[in-house]
DNA sequence: GACCAGGCACATC
DNA sequence: GATGTGCATGGT
């Protein structure tokens, strides 16, 4: 397949995905620091468990960066209890706003005005930051156009046959952002409905079911026993 | 009770 | 470099 086919795939699929959803309105949060901490805490857990931990951060009144980086480690670890993880996430968050202190004495609008691919290099380098959490930081709190790869966006675009099964982060990554226009709201977009139809169709053992807006094209596509 | 969720770091081979 | 494991709560 050529790459102009598969941008104009790519761009069908987003199409069939709009159809079918529509917007998504994409990062669920107030603030750029919301979406920052949301984007931690929501590493290999459902955003519904994230939402109870925000809320409680939000009814303490610590959903700002001088007041996280201020309270005791154990009161946010209790705080983000729901979200799971919550030792480690602690740390991570800690990690996170230690390096936004240091770096850039805690502006998120300082921070999100360096250089896009040297802020990337130093994200990943904080721990607990990995590629999926650092994309997601610049693209929905700092509107930079990288496009975020998760689990969803790698099981169905391999059962597309689009990319291969053992392709890695940057790899996908380097798919869709060689075959798309860089563009901060398509990315947006186009993210959060792979995770809309990941989570009712794409699931890691559930297969497609028929009303799957992409079925047609999916290889594994399988007949829903009556269960 | 098993499985899954909008990952990541670290140990081991 | 690839593979395995710990981290943890809450919904289905």
């Amino acid at each position: 397949m050529s790459d102009k086919e598969i941008g104009k795939r790519l761009k069908s699929i987003y199409r069939l995905l709009l159809e079918a959803y529509g917007p998504q309105h994409w990062w669920p949060g107030d603030t750029p620091f919301e979406v920052l901490v949301g984007a931690v805490l929501t590493q290999n857990t459902a955003w519904a468990n994230v939402e109870k931990a925000i809320a409680n951060l939000k009814h303490e009144r610590v959903l700002t960066f001088s007041r996280m980086i201020n309270i005791a480690p154990e009161k946010l670890a209790l705080l983000i209890r729901p979200s799971g993880y919550f030792n480690i996430k602690t740390k991570r968050l800690r990690h996170l706003l230690l390096f936004i202190h240091s770096q850039y004495s805690g502006s998120l609008s300082t921070m999100f005005a360096a250089d896009p691919a040297w802020l990337r290099q130093q994200l990943l380098e904080v721990n607990g930051i990995g590629p999926e959490t650092a994309d997601s930081i610049l693209l929905y709190a700092g509107e930079k156009p990288f496009f975020v790869v998760d689990a969803y966006t790698k099981r169905i675009f391999s059962r597309q046959g689009l990319i291969s099964g053992n392709a890695d982060y940057r790899a996908i990554q380097d798919f869709f952002m060689e075959n798309l226009s860089r563009d901060t709201r398509f990315y947006n977009e186009y993210h959060a409905l792979i995770v809309r139809i990941g989570k009712e169709h794409c699931k890691k053992v559930r297969p497609l079911c028929n009303a799957c807006p992409i079925r047609s094209r999916c290889r594994r596509r399988v007949q829903v026993s009556n269960t």
